[in-house]
DNA sequence: GGCACACGAATTTTT
DNA sequence: TTCGTGTGCC
């Protein structure tokens, strides 16, 4: 090790601590104990570095070695940031001698918290050690810190964890019963006013406090209500696995502290998307010690519009005295060329941690430009150049597309499937949003917490037993009845034996009210009251099934089969009866997967640890129950099954859930005005300026090639709607660019750029001169052009033969003659890619007998293929 | 209570 | 274009 390795870069950008007081105090408690750094280093000196440490350069080795005390990474992408991240943990245990149970590292996603679990595993000679180093998302963190101690908030430590939908449906009904008004935009409203409120650590009180109007009183009261209402059903929204735990920090900083001695070293990766709340909480797990070690790059902030705050990595020198401060600048994933181009895409943002990544690699391809004539054609291009690329050997897994919206990824996949391609999607519709499964798991958690009110009302009706909206308003009116609490003993009610004179009614104004929601509970007749019966039934006899069986498989098992699912699907909708059925298969999969999971003992522990002693109610503490509660915390926290391809795939996905991946070729897709940046009128710049760091991840996936896409026209609602250029786009110097023969455009720019005096597009969009004419048209109402009703002008003279090529749909006439055709590669709209096996006929009518790759053999007319070579 | 139909609104991005 | 909600009829 080097004396010179460790002399940091002390230079530091502005910091906000000092603007903010209330950060600064938050701090303060948190540096501590730097008399011992030196010995530890000595001692650090003394031990033999593992063989791997060489593999490192300087500042990694640096940030790796590093032992005691706050530590700011700043790793610019692709700089070996989860490598540095991996290889302290490793470090730290191997030569530092630290207990594996007192490191915890933190991410944001699972698969990142997954990728580095592998990649520690690997490094650790000791796998039960490896095991003991939690290593998780925040929000996992705290869902196992809320499952663990539960009991001090004075919540039901059988709690369930709602997603956005359930969090959703709350909301509308709290918002029915309160007579507001009602209605998708509102519940949105609502439902990211709490969110905000959370993620900046607020509670409905402090919101209460700060409230200055009325309309504001109203929110914080209505959050107020939100509150009691999750507390009621048992239950506690995402926000609030990181509210929470704070709230049990704050009350009791004791305790705090504790935690804090026994999780001794903090990391913490994209340190750049922490929210306030995270970051408090962090705070407090640091209250015993400083060691904390952050891992970041401001460039990669993405998730502003989640209540990240960026000031937290850009003050963290500040915030945490003494702070180590390594950057890694070196780049190992990309060529030259395709980092040049993220370079000028990112330089248009000012506020940034000056750095400059660099790489040694070789200036690689040009970036392949595609302008297609509409959206279907730009999915067609890529399709098929991923299809040709695979032909000539490339692996399917070496491709991603990225996209901006969910919603576009359709049009790919429709393409991909034509060509033959494997491919998968991540992200979007996720596995456990699909309507089976969130039925069966509610099914599930309505047995295990009767008191979750959504879970119940979701199924109570599925499959159709004769509970309509009617019963449904009948027993939610009779929760004004005192002692009728939730939906359950509402259901219960209508059969139980109730004395003529029960004090199940209090006197009082509500008497009237309840007395009449009794008896309209009484008065069920026929399907609706059987219905209610036979769905109670169901549950009593799953909540049986828990004690019963340690295995949830069974237990889920006689359940569909309880309520006789697979017909219900089957009536419900036929054509996709047969995908949801596998689904179902799949979920009974990823259940017994999780059960012989080598991490779920651990996960049990938790949620046993959390059992309260008084706690002696056998269905609760069941094992099968156990187990249950622990696959619905994962199964709300995870969001997709690992069902990758076998023999490789294509990945489709969101530029936000690329972030810290790699491919060997990208397809950046959309890249249009409007679509991507995707702003609407009167956005602010900085949304523009976390829109461009979304480009510049994206840019910087790609290690060897990348493709940018577009369209001239795309489908909007269904409707085609002109488009222009991404700004983004303009931003790339044209030389590293190359405009694929196949294009619509004979060049980056189409539309009203040229109307603009530019008379070539290359002159105006280098560099810096290209910025300020750029920027001046936009402080000229920039959006005026581009996202509203005026269209850009196609007025480009194309090169026609090199349009008709490509433009021509997969029905035109063939495009070769004669008889080489033979073994030819063709592709049909239908169909989609094949090869000729044998010709009858001749001229555009001629009968072809084709091996598609999707279908197997087909006789197809001639004229209703393409020809591709 | 359940179904078929019409209408209107809607798209960022995720734990 | 697709989704979810509301309406009117059986």
């Amino acid at each position: 090790m080097l004396l010179s390795d460790t002399v940091t870069d002390q230079r530091r950008s502005h910091s906000l601590c000092h603007k903010s007081p209330g950060l600064a105090k938050l701090c303060t408690g948190v540096h501590k104990n730097n008399g011992t750094n030196l010995q530890v280093h000595l001692l650090f000196l003394l031990m033999k570095d593992p063989h791997w440490l060489d593999k490192l350069n300087p500042p990694q080795r640096q940030a790796v070695t590093h032992h005691r005390g706050p530590l700011l990474v700043l790793a610019g992408a692709g700089s070996g940031k989860t490598r540095v991240l991996t290889h302290r943990i490793a470090h730290l245990i191997e030569v530092g001698g630290v207990s594996p149970d007192s490191i915890v590292a933190v991410t944001f996603t699972n698969r990142a918290a997954d990728e580095m679990r592998h990649r520690v595993d690997a490094l650790i000679a000791d796998q039960g050690d490896a095991a003991k180093i939690i290593i998780s998302t925040f929000h996992s963190l705290g869902a196992r810190l809320l499952r663990s101690y539960a009991p001090r908030l004075d919540l039901d430590w059988n709690f369930s964890i709602y997603d956005d939908a359930d969090q959703r449906r709350l909301i509308a009904n709290l918002l029915r019963r309160g007579d507001q008004e009602q209605g998708r935009s509102e519940v949105r409203q609502k439902q990211s006013y709490i969110d905000a409120c959370k993620n900046r650590g607020q509670t409905p009180e402090q919101a209460q406090e700060e409230a200055f109007d009325q309309k504001a009183e109203a929110q914080a009261q209505f959050y107020a209500d939100y509150q009691q209402a999750l507390y009621h059903a048992g239950a506690v929204d995402f926000g609030d696995l990181i509210m929470l735990p704070l709230l049990l920090f704050r009350r009791d900083p004791g305790f705090a502290r504790r935690l804090s001695e026994q999780w001794q070293y903090l990391m913490v990766d994209e340190f750049q998307d922490t929210n306030p709340a995270q970051y408090e909480l962090l705070a407090h797990l640091t209250s015993a010690h400083d060691n904390l070690a952050v891992v970041g790059d401001d460039d990669q902030a993405i998730y502003r519009w989640r209540g990240a705050d960026a000031t937290h990595i850009l003050g963290f020198e500040k915030a945490f005295q003494s702070t180590q401060v390594v950057k890694l600048e070196q780049n190992y994933r990309s060529t030259a060329l395709i980092l040049d181009a993220a370079n000028d895409v990112i330089a248009h943002n000012d506020q940034r941690h000056p750095k400059q990544l660099w790489t040694e690699r070789p200036r690689g391809e040009s970036i392949v430009l595609f302008t297609g004539s509409d959206d279907r054609e730009e999915a067609s291009f890529v399709a098929e150049s991923i299809f040709d690329q695979i032909r000539k050997g490339a692996a399917p897994q070496d491709f991603a597309i990225f996209y901006r919206a969910n919603a576009q990824g359709r049009l790919f996949e429709e393409q991909l499937r034509q060509w033959g391609l494997n491919y998968r999607i991540v992200g979007g519709l996720s596995f456990y949003d699909r309507r089976e499964i969130k039925d069966v798991l509610a099914y599930l958690r309505a047995a295990l917490n009767p008191y979750d009110d959504i879970a119940t009302s979701r199924v109570i009706n599925t499959p159709r037993r004769g509970v309509g909206a009617t019963t449904l308003d009948k027993l939610q009116a009779a929760l004004a009845i005192d002692g009728v609490e939730h939906l359950q003993d509402a259901a219960e009610l209508i059969d139980a034996d109730v004395p003529a004179q029960s004090d199940l009614f209090s006197t009082g104004p509500k008497d009237l009210i309840q007395r009449e929601a009794f008896e309209a509970l009484r008065s069920l007749r026929g399907v609706s009251r059987r219905g209610v019966a036979n769905f109670l039934e169901v549950l009593d006899a799953t909540r049986d099934d828990l004690l019963h069986f340690e295995s949830l498989r069974p237990v889920v098992e006689r359940l569909l089969e309880r309520i006789a699912y697979a017909e219900h699907i089957e009536k419900d909708d036929p054509d996709v009866a047969e995908d949801r059925l596998l689904n179902i298969g799949e979920l009974i999969s990823a259940i017994e997967e999780f059960e012989s999971d080598s991490a779920t003992p651990a996960l049990l522990d938790a949620v046993r640890q959390a059992i309260p002693d008084e706690a002696d109610d056998p269905l609760t503490t069941s094992e099968a129950s156990l187990r249950l509660r622990a696959f619905l915390d994962r199964s709300a926290l995870v969001r997709q099954s690992n069902d990758d391809h076998p023999d490789g795939a294509v990945t489709l996905m969101t530029i936000h859930g690329s972030k810290g991946l790699e491919f060997d070729t990208v397809y950046l897709v959309g890249m249009e005005e409007g679509t991507f940046p995707n702003l609407r009128h009167g956005d602010e710049p900085e949304k523009l300026a976390e829109e461009r760091r979304l480009a510049y991840v994206a840019i910087t996936r790609a290690q060897n090639r990348l493709f940018i896409t577009n369209a001239r026209r795309r489908r909007v609602y269904g409707q085609f709607k002109d488009t222009s250029p991404s700004r983004f786009l303009l931003d790339i110097s044209e030389e590293h660019l190359h405009v694929d023969p196949r294009s619509t455009v004979d060049g980056v720019n189409f539309g009203k750029h040229r109307h603009r005096g530019f008379s070539s597009s290359s002159s105006q969009r280098t560099s810096s001169a290209g910025q300020s004419l750029y920027f001046d048209q936009s402080s000229d109402g920039f959006d005026d052009l581009s996202f509203n009703q005026a269209p850009p002008d196609w007025d480009l003279e194309v090169d026609d033969t090199l349009v008709d090529d490509y433009a021509d749909d997969y029905e035109g006439p063939a495009d070769a003659d004669g008889d080489d055709i033979l073994g030819a590669t063709v592709s049909h709209s239908r169909f989609g890619v094949g090869e000729v096996l044998s010709i009858s006929g001749d001229g555009d009518d001629a009968l072809l007998k084709i091996d598609f790759v999707t279908v197997g053999q087909q006789t197809v007319i001639r004229k209703f293929l393409k020809i591709l070579g």
